[in-house]
Order: structure tokens, then C-alpha cells, then sequence
DNA sequence: TCCCTACCGTGATG
DNA sequence: GTACATCACGGTAGGGA
């Protein structure tokens, strides 16, 4: 039997003291399959340099002879082999050990201790991770399978009897297949309830959406005229049956947003307090959690998405969204919203707007619906370049899909994989004193027009690529001619220039992702869009991952030398064009703003097309966008240019904010609000006048007491728990408030409070903070000087207009306008 | 008790 | 609590006068 399968979900099994791969896929006419298969395993002895041939037959004879006893099965060695391989990037003799069964590899790793072995490597990588790297059958990519099909056989023992599949086969050949695309059956599920801690209260309904499917299922007696709505006897029955009705529609994919942390753990314990089985595997498996920091919930043979995790990894920082709430990314990315509908207040009331409850229930799932058929070309993309099961790239960091990149694309190399670091390595690693990061240019404070602003593509990805920079690089030498040199802690450091593993897939993605947005900008599409963005999101998180302590090839010299680099790029672009007669502005880690002064673009565009053909490597420097106007402050304290603030307006009067309390989410609207309209009146008509009018009136409104509460509303996050806060600021106080009060705090929670008046004018700030619905009234001196002072002075004082003065009033009679 | 400053905490930039 | 460093700024804690 031959058949055209998509892999989506991975599992594995044992089987008379052997491992198997158990893979959920798809044919091409959508029935559902599942593959058994099996990889050999093995791990790496790496040899120390010079021992004799008589010395490793020796070692390898010791080395087969182990064996393991546990509980439940023996393990042992199979067989040995040696292999000339590459670690590091250096040449090395190893011996590849064969064993029975993967968990053992650990254990049976520990029993060899010779002294002619320098390393053992490999035996740490998951059995999955072996298996797609052995059997090449990737993720969500098209491929033949030839095999034998299972039916009720006593093989596996009668594994196959078990599984809701169309189809079950054992693997005999996998072969390569032409790509086409993949639309999964997605299934977006919402549950709501009485009680936010797990399992507290009772789930009162459930809401399911597919494609041409939408279900709210509840046990709350109720005669509705919502079509959707189907009602049960009770909690009991109303579990039973969805599940009945996942397991009808028979996703690929389950959704939901935070159901890694809320719904599917809450399915779970209520499921266990009614002594229903939550079995949705498609071999009737309940979920499984893992316990890690966070949850993770996990269905055999479906994918469970948690869109929250996915959308926080890939996405989070290029939102705009200040939280990511579902109801806010939800307006971002679809411009629809969650309905105005409040469940916490409804359930307390006698008599709940169940009709209002239904149809918000049913919107959740919708939104999740949409949301996933958005992300999904970055999953499926994200999934086939990294070749990790779309179950883990859901979840992952940026930082661990490169990681496993690395790993799927080292046989490349001809390399073994490098371990895990250890927890001592860790706690090392994190010991270590910060190394010198981005340059940033000082400003001069003041207005400016006709203004260039260039940016180096990628930076650090294409300085790491130029200058070679990673772990297997890294040399001790200091024959100088054919080295990079770079620095850690103002030591000089040593990289070759035969190109690194890491670098040339680095390379790889950077060339990838250009020729991905060519595409993208000629033709515009989901796919081409996708693609063009998973490469960027990579190519950025290479950085950060050599960086980061926890990494396989964590390496702080690449990852400050990287910064090195940078900063010396930076700084000889700033040098040319200081020298062709530009005036510097501004310049932040990857970017310059210069003033054209009697430059003309044209010139500006040769100069930078001049700069390009001497940058090394990779390296490109491009133009970001000419601007009429632009804005500099100084810092509230001190005198010099504040870095990291500032605001733009381009030709076609698009307003770009940077850094100011406009984009704060931690100040009241009030004071972002009144900024943002002072910066919009300065750069559209280039002076002070109308937006000094505008901050009058704004101040003689708040003196009035007619700025709604709602607009003095602060809210800052909550990031830790209560008590381990050293010194407590307004948010915690209320949040310990709240806390008293019964009402749901959680770390992660934006505290929305607002600063009232007090008798004792001496009062700390915390001491009068009050929440929203608390009654008080506004202290107007504390939104005169803590909110729109610090939030426009600077501003005014580029034109040398003191507010400080105007805001606290002592001026009044003299200006006349207002008391 | 007042005043100053170091430090904490958050949320930005890139 | 798991990618990095740099920066601004309000608020508190705590010591010295």
C-alpha cells in the first residue's frame, strides 16, 4: 500500500522494549491515518585526539558488553561504530553507539567513563526530534509512504483496534513528495464559568466553531431562540457530549486562547469531579499536562494550540496592542471584538442574560477561529522550516526554534549535536556581569526639518554572518591575518574565518528572507507574506540566542562581538556622513537620523549606495524614510538629549512616536492623549502656538473637575507575587486591596487605579491611589504635576516656553485664560 | 521632620 | 523566570541633617 501523507501530530511508544513513532497525519483526500514507525537509536562517544586503533576496538568491546536493567524492561548496547565526524567544527573520531530502547541512552551515556572518551553527546535529544532526523518524515510536509496496513493485528498489540483513524500502517519506505499546501480541520473551543480558579466552580457552557460548525452547549435550563444553543440535564452530560463533538468533527487542530492554562485544565477537573472521562486522543487518551513553569495541555493525535503562546512567541513584538488580550489582538489583527458582556458580574445575578452569555460565549470561539486561520500560513511555515512537530513550534520561544533548527540541519555538517547545558552551567552563565550592548546616539534637543533616517537590514544577523561570530568559531589563536577580531569585557577575541555552522544557516535564512520579501512586494499574499516574516523572525532571534544561557551554543563572546561590530558600523557610518556635510541627529543600535542640510535625495541615495559597496559581508545599510519634521527632548533631569524618545512626521504626514508617555501604557490616557495631540500640532504645523492653546484648555478642564474618571484611570502590570515586592508602589497597594477584597488578582493583571484627594496633603502617592469604582475625587495636583507636566514639559522647552509656571498656576492673572 | 539620593519597578527602543 | 543590552521616569526606602 502506497499513500500521499501529511504529518501533523507526533507521539511514541514502546513495544516489547523497543521504540516506536506513532505518527497522526492525513492522505491527500483527507482521510485520517496513523503511521507506525521506528528509527534506530543511538548516541556519540566523542574520542580524545591520538588513541590507537587497538585502544578504540578496546573501548568499543567494553562499550557493547553494557547493559540496564529497569523496572519494565533491559536495555542494553546493540552495536558500535566508528565515524570520523565534526563537533564544534572540529574534525573528531566517535563512536556511535546503537541502543535498545532511547530513555535508556541517558543511563547507559553514565556508564561509560573512559579515559579516552572526551565526550558523550546526543543522548539528550527527544526521541521525536531523532526519529524526523533519521526518518526524514518532516512536519506538515507532503510525502510518500509505502507500508502494511494494520487490521486488528496482534502486532503493537492491537494498537491499531484503539484508534479513531481511517487508517492505521507500518512504515516500510518514506520517500520525498512535490509541496502543496494544507488546510487542517481547525476546531477554536471557549468554556465559561462561575469560578476563575481550575476546577472551583462549574463550567456553565461550552462553545465550539468550525468551518461551517457553531455549538454553544450548557446545562443552564433555558428556552432560547439561538439555534446554536443545545442544553443538557447537567455539567455531566454537557462534557460528555463535547466530546462527543470533537471527536464527530475530527480536527486536526484544537484551539483555544489561554486553554493551555484555563480551559483545557478546567475541562479536566471538571470532567474528574462529575467521573467523566475527558478522552479526546484519538486512541481515547484523556489530556495530558505537562508540569513544567507553565502548563501544557497536550491530546494525542490532535493538535492542541494555545494561540496565546503562539501569538506572545511570534508576534507580541510587533503588536500594537498593550496587552494581549484576546480581546484586543482580536481588534488588531481582525478589527472585530469581543461583545461588551461582563460573565463575572452576570453569574452573581439571579437571573443571568443567559441569551447575552450564549452569543458572547460563541463570539470567543469565533474569534479564535479567525485568528488561527490568520496565523496558520506562519505556523505551517514556522513548522516545515524548523522541522519541529507544530505542537512544540506553537509553544516555542524564537530563541528555541532556532535552536532546533540548528539541530534538524546539523547532519549538514557532518556534526553531533552539543549538549543541554547542565544546571551549574547555567547558574555560571548567569552569574557572568553584562557585556556592552548597542550604541546610542546623543541628541541634541530641539526641532528639526528635512530629515533622513537609514537603517542597517537586520543588523545583527548579518553581523554575525559578516563577521563569522559563534561557538565553533571561537579561537584561541592570534595569527591575526586570517581572523575576525572581536571583544568581550574590552578583551580582544579571536574568530576564524572558515565559515561556522551557525553563520551559514544564519546566512542561509538572511538570503531566504530577502529573496521571500522580493517576492512578497511583487506579489502580495498570505503565503509569500508568511514566509517573508517566519525567515525575519528567525534571522532576529539568532542574536539573542547566542546569548542566552540556556542555549546548546550559548556564546557570550559571539554574542558580544556581535554588539561590538555593530556599534563600530554604526559609528564609521555616522563618520562619512559627518564628513559629506550631513548633520547628525540621532542614531540607535542599527539606525542614523541626519539632517539632508543642502543635500538633495538624490545625493543622499548615491551617498548611501556609495557607503553600501564598502560594508563587509553581508551588511546593508537602507534608507527607512525621508521626514519633513522631527522632534527631540531633553531628559526631565538634567540638561542633554533625552535617547529613545522622539517623534517624526514623513512626507505623506504619517505621525511615528517613539518612547514617549503617548506610548506608555502605564500613564492615564488623559496624559497620553494631550501629548500625542501637542506632538501631532508641533510637527504638522512646525510650531508651538495651536498646541499651547490646546494644553490650556486641557489644564482648565482638569482644574474643573470635567475630565471623566476614565481618563485618569493608570494601570500598571502586576509581575510578581504581592509579597516579594521590596518596596510596594500605588499598583501592588491596590492589588493587595483587591486581594482583600475577593476579587481576582493574578500575576500578569494590568492594576487600574486612579490618585485621589486626601486631608493629609503629605499622603504617599500609594496611600492615595484608589480603584475605578471607589468613591473620591481626582487630585487635581497630582494630574497637573505628575501626569501632564512631565508628559509635556519637555516638549514646550524646545521653544523655550516654561510650563511648569502654566500648570501650576502661579502665572494665572497674567495669562488671564483660566483660574 | 525635611531633604536628598540610591534603588526598585515598569515599560519603552532596537 | 528562560533571547540580548540600553534608557527614561515615577515612586519609595532610608540615611543624614
Amino acid at each position: 500500500m502506497e499513500i500521499n501523507f501529511i504529518p501533523i501530530d507526533y507521539d511514541y511508544f514502546d513495544w516489547q522494549g523497543k521504540n516506536y513513532a506513532k505518527i497522526i497525519g492525513r492522505t491527500e483526500q483527507g482521510k485520517s491515518v496513523c503511521v507506525i514507525d521506528s528509527c534506530p537509536i543511538y548516541f556519540w562517544a566523542i574520542l580524545k585526539q591520538k588513541i590507537s586503533e587497538l585502544k578504540i576496538r578496546q573501548i568499543q568491546q567494553k562499550i557493547e558488553k553494557i547493559k540496564i536493567k529497569s523496572p519494565s524492561r533491559i536495555s542494553k548496547v546493540l552495536k558500535t561504530e566508528i565515524h570520523s565526524k565534526k563537533f564544534l567544527g572540529k574534525s573528531v573520531k566517535a563512536i556511535k553507539i546503537f541502543v535498545t530502547n532511547y530513555k535508556d541512552a541517558h543511563a547507559i551515556a553514565g556508564k561509560i567513563g573512559m579515559k579516552e572518551i572526551n565526550k558523550r553527546r546526543e543522548y539528550d535529544l527527544g526521541y521525536i526530534t531523532k526519529y524526523i532526523i533519521e526518518r526524514k518524515l518532516k512536519p506538515l510536509q507532503w510525502c510518500k509512504i509505502q507500508g502494511k496496513i494494520l487490521n486488528n493485528s496482534q502486532k503493537f498489540g492491537f494498537l491499531d483496534a484503539n484508534l479513531n483513524v481511517d487508517l492505521v500502517l507500518e512504515a516500510e519506505k518514506i520517500s520525498e513528495t512535490a509541496q502543496k499546501n494544507f488546510s487542517p480541520k481547525i476546531l477554536a473551543y471557549d468554556i465559561e464559568t462561575d469560578e476563575l480558579e481550575i476546577g472551583k466552580g462549574e463550567i456553565l457552557m461550552i462553545s465550539l466553531v468550525g468551518e461551517n460548525f457553531k455549538k454553544v452547549l450548557t446545562w443552564k435550563k433555558y428556552q432560547t431562540k439561538l439555534n446554536y444553543v443545545e442544553c443538557f440535564k447537567d455539567e455531566a452530560e454537557m462534557l460528555e457530549s463535547f466530546v462527543k463533538y470533537v471527536k464527530e468533527y475530527s480536527p486536526d487542530i484544537l484551539t483555544g486562547y489561554f486553554s493551555d492554562g484555563f480551559d483545557l485544565p478546567y475541562l479536566r477537573a471538571r470532567a474528574e469531579k462529575n467521573k467523566i472521562r475527558l478522552n479526546l486522543g484519538i486512541d481515547n487518551s484523556q489530556p495530558k499536562f505537562s508540569r513544567g513553569r507553565i502548563l501544557t495541555g497536550k491530546i494525542n493525535g490532535i493538535v492542541h494550540i494555545d494561540l496565546l503562546r503562539f501569538i506572545r512567541n511570534a508576534y507580541s513584538q510587533y503588536l500594537k496592542s498593550e496587552t494581549l488580550s484576546l480581546n484586543e489582538v482580536a481588534g488588531e489583527l481582525l478589527e472585530e471584538r469581543k461583545l461588551k458582556f461582563s460573565p463575572l458580574e452576570q453569574v452573581k445575578l439571579k437571573k443571568p442574560n443567559w441569551e447575552k452569555f450564549f452569543e458572547y460565549n460563541l463570539q470567543d470561539s469565533v474569534l479564535v477561529y479567525k485568528l488561527i486561520q490568520k496565523a496558520w500560513s506562519d505556523l505551517l511555515e514556522i513548522t516545515r522550516i524548523i522541522q519541529e512537530p507544530l505542537f512544540n513550534i506553537s509553544r516555542n520561544t524564537m530563541a528555541n526554534n532556532f535552536e532546533e533548527l540548528i539541530i534538524h540541519n546539523l547532519h549538514k555538517f557532518n556534526e553531533i549535536a552539543e549538549k543541554h547545558p547542565t544546571h551549574e552551567e547555567i547558574g555560571e552563565r548567569r552569574m557572568r556581569p553584562k557585556y556592552e550592548g548597542a550604541f546610542v546616539f546623543q541628541p541634541i534637543p530641539g526641532l528639526y526639518e528635512n530629515i533622513c533616517f537609514f537603517d542597517f537590514t537586520s543588523m545583527y544577523a548579518s553581523v554575525i554572518v559578516s563577521y563569522n561570530l559563534s561557538r565553533s568559531t571561537l579561537t584561541q589563536k592570534k595569527n591575526k591575518t586570517d581572523l575576525y577580531q572581536g571583544e568581550l569585557d574590552r578583551k580582544k577575541i579571536y574568530f576564524t574565518k572558515e565559515q561556522g555552522f551557525v553563520p551559514e544557516l544564519l546566512k542561509e535564512i538572511i538570503i531566504k528572507r530577502k529573496q521571500y520579501k522580493k517576492e512578497y512586494n511583487k506579489n502580495p499574499n498570505p503565503i509569500t507574506k508568511a514566509r517573508s516574516n517566519a525567515y525575519k523572525l528567525l534571522a532576529n532571534a539568532a542574536y539573542g540566542y547566542q546569548g542566552f544561557f540556556g542555549a546548546r551554543y550559548y556564546c557570550v563572546e559571539a554574542a558580544s562581538s556581535t554588539a561590538y561590530f555593530a556599534r563600530k558600523n554604526l559609528k564609521q557610518v555616522m563618520e562619512q556622513l559627518k564628513k559629506q556635510n550631513f548633520d547628525l541627529i540621532y542614531g540607535d543600535t542599527d539606525s542614523i537620523a541626519f539632517k539632508l542640510n543642502k543635500h538633495t535625495k538624490k545625493q543622499t541615495l548615491q551617498l548611501l549606495n556609495k557607503i553600501n559597496k564598502k560594508l563587509p559581508g553581508i551588511m546593508e545599510l537602507d534608507l527607512e524614510d525621508f521626514y519633513k519634521r522631527g522632534i527631540w527632548v531633553t531628559k526631565r533631569t538634567g540638561e542633554f538629549g533625552a535617547k529613545k524618545k522622539y517623534a517624526l512626521i514623513n512626507e505623506k504626514n504619517k505621525i511615528k512616536i517613539r518612547g514617549f508617555e503617548t506610548v506608555r501604557r502605564d500613564w492615564c490616557n488623559l496624559a497620553r492623549q494631550t501629548q500625542n495631540k501637542i506632538l501631532n500640532l508641533i510637527l504638522t504645523t512646525g510650531n508651538e502656538k495651536k498646541a499651547l492653546q490646546y494644553l490650556k484648555q486641557i489644564i482648565k478642564q482638569i482644574k474643573k473637575r470635567e475630565i471623566p474618571l476614565k481618563q485618569l484611570i493608570i494601570r500598571t502590570q502586576l509581575k510578581k507575587p504581592i509579597n516579594e515586592y521590596k518596596s510596594i508602589p500605588p499598583h501592588v497597594t491596590i492589588a493587595k486591596r483587591m486581594q482583600e477584597q475577593e476579587l481576582p488578582i493574578d500575576i500578569g493583571m494590568l492594576i487600574e487605579y486612579y490618585i485621589s484627594e486626601t486631608e493629609n496633603k503629605k499622603a504617599l502617592v500609594r496611600e492615595r491611589a484608589k480603584m475605578p469604582n471607589e468613591k473620591g475625587k481626582y487630585d487635581i495636583k497630582y494630574y497637573l504635576n505628575n501626569q501632564i507636566l512631565p508628559a509635556v514639559e519637555n516638549i514646550f522647552e524646545v521653544f523655550k516656553i516654561n510650563i511648569k509656571e502654566l500648570v501650576e498656576g502661579k502665572q494665572q492673572k497674567k495669562l488671564g485664560d483660566f483660574n
